[in-house]
DNA sequence: GGATAGTACGTTATATCATTACGCACGAAC
DNA sequence: GTTCGTGCGTAATGATATAACGTACTATCC
């Protein structure tokens, strides 16, 4: 079954649960959100996830093992997501840079097929109220 | 206690794992390797393996929840992961762009804490071998 | 219109990755 | 010789992810 958003009805559930909260969630954490749905077990979740990465509505951030809509402004093919160890909050950003290594990499004979760029540390906001 | 190495004696036993395999490990996979040692549980290959990154003798692949050896050949201060799907090899690289985009956010306000970039794909092997 | 292939589904069980909590042993600093 | 920091071992648990199975629906083809 599809629906408008042509996507299949779990994946348009959870679709909705990372639109409303527009931050990471870790698959646990969407089926928490989804409690007295028919989605009930973890796997309708992870199934539900794959499809979404692979019409690339949705990043997964390895190093939270956590899952975020695609915020669709990359003006680079891959984005980087920004994660701030202090607040929690996780940004994506672009930078021309991670074209350039992709493609080094393609002219070294490497097949890019994916590309992860995770950056830890303290955001603006917290840098600043640590002083 | 410290051995030669300045490493505690489990942290010791475990570089000497990834020494040898030379490629990227679970914890449980180095568990594995260390049966019939005094290293029995999974806590106390985390605990060394957190020591060993703190050091910075080893680095953690992220998108595989494995752990390797640093190659201490870094042009760069953070280098990047090449993951070939199908043959399994990882390769540490380099690419100057690192420190470029590093730098951007610093620039940017943001304390870059840890930097994680993974690639994932079809090393130069496999990929003529799949003519 | 029946066969068949493809895709998503639900359920159960299990595999894999990582941490918490506790108390003991030892060496360094005072 | 007491106190503190650090590493240790053991047990239990928490958190993340997949395997294996059969069912339902749709599209396509002859």
């Amino acid at each position: 079954m599809r629906t408008r958003s042509n996507l299949s009805a779990n994946a348009d559930e959870i679709f909705s649960v990372l639109q409303v909260v527009a931050r990471p969630l870790t698959a646990y954490q969407i089926l928490h959100e989804l409690e007295g749905t028919t989605i009930k077990a973890p796997v309708q979740v992870y199934r539900a996830l794959s499809q979404l990465m692979t019409s690339g509505k949705v990043h997964r951030v390895e190093s939270l093992n956590a899952f975020v809509l695609c915020d669709r402004h990359h003006a680079t093919s891959r984005p980087g997501f920004l994660i701030c160890k202090h607040c929690g909050t996780v940004q994506e950003f672009d930078d021309e840079a991670i074209d350039e290594i992709s493609s080094r990499l393609a002219g070294a004979g490497f097949e890019v097929e994916n590309l992860s760029l995770e950056v830890s540390g303290l955001c603006v906001a917290c840098r600043s109220e640590a002083v």
